[in-house]
DNA sequence: TATTGTTATACTCTATAACTATA
DNA sequence: TATAGTTATAGAGTATAACAATA
């Protein structure tokens, strides 16, 4: 009875690394789209939009994990810049169908191609096989649970 | 000359997922950590220190990727709560060196359990095995890179 | 009455500049 | 002169409460 027996050892936690990887990132991140007159969390916004083909101001909201009063804010600026735009859901007056520009499109464009760089640079110690299999377990773990955040059936996977 | 060569395509872009993921493992830990009167940034210096054994401000700084005048304040909270000591460097009495109090080590063995719990739920939709490969990755990805951020030498490959 | 979006506002996080004490 | 830490402060991010329009 001297040997132990083989038990399925707990997981390293990830969540401290999580938040430095994400804040180097973001960091990097914001001196690339300030000449663009983005910030990260505009961009991330223009991404979702695009990826769901317009959405309404509360779902989007969700999506980001963001407080419905910032995302009015968030949306103003992408509206002065002539990114986004809003009209009123004939279906349901309340809302808000909130969709990408031409201009909005093309400028999220060139965000991506600056945004490439940044991660190239942040993610180097990485090969390219292991990128890949970061990006898609960051898949799996932001859409295994997100079903339970969109109220609204939202039917694409970006969601 | 209809077949395409077959090319390496570039990895799927990582920085919006990571964002994502980190923002909601941030929203889920303060609720968990507020009971203990902790903020997320606090329990990763607590963690970085106890790793760490012991570091200077400024090092600290660099490994948090925090600015150097907000580690003051964090580091009072922590002060004022006997979580660390500041003492002053006999070598260059211009240093801090901080440490971890027994109670501070007692706190974080506290806090890291009710993490495990918060991460069970944000990474449900992984495996065990899958979370492990993560951790791994996450780990290569700011380790490899850290040298560069930390001037003094810092053995431990925590930093 | 409940929901969508909005405004106003307070609180936290972060970065910049000026100061002190040491080197 | 340069560096480690501190203070004061301004800007950005975030959340709460009250309100208007619509359901």
């Amino acid at each position: 009875m001297t040997s132990l027996p083989v038990v399925n050892q707990p997981p390293h936690r990830c969540g401290a690394l999580l938040d430095h990887l994400s804040r180097r990132m973001r960091l990097r991140s914001e001196s690339v789209l300030a000449p663009l007159g983005l910030r990260p969390r505009h961009l991330i916004a223009l991404t979702v939009l695009r990826d769901l083909g317009g959405s309404s101001q509360q779902d989007l909201a969700k999506i980001l994990e963001m407080d419905g009063t910032n995302v009015v804010g968030l949306l103003n600026d992408l509206e002065t810049e002539n990114l986004i735009e809003r009209r009123r859901s004939p279906v349901d007056r309340r809302r808000h169908v909130v969709e990408l520009t031409d201009v909005g499109v093309k400028l999220l464009v060139r965000a991506e191609f600056a945004l490439a760089a940044v991660e190239d640079e942040v993610l180097r110690g990485l090969s390219d096989e292991q990128r890949e299999t970061l990006y898609e377990l960051l898949h799996q773990a932001t859409s295994k649970t997100e079903a339970e955040a969109c109220t609204e059936a939202v039917t694409r996977p970006t969601c």
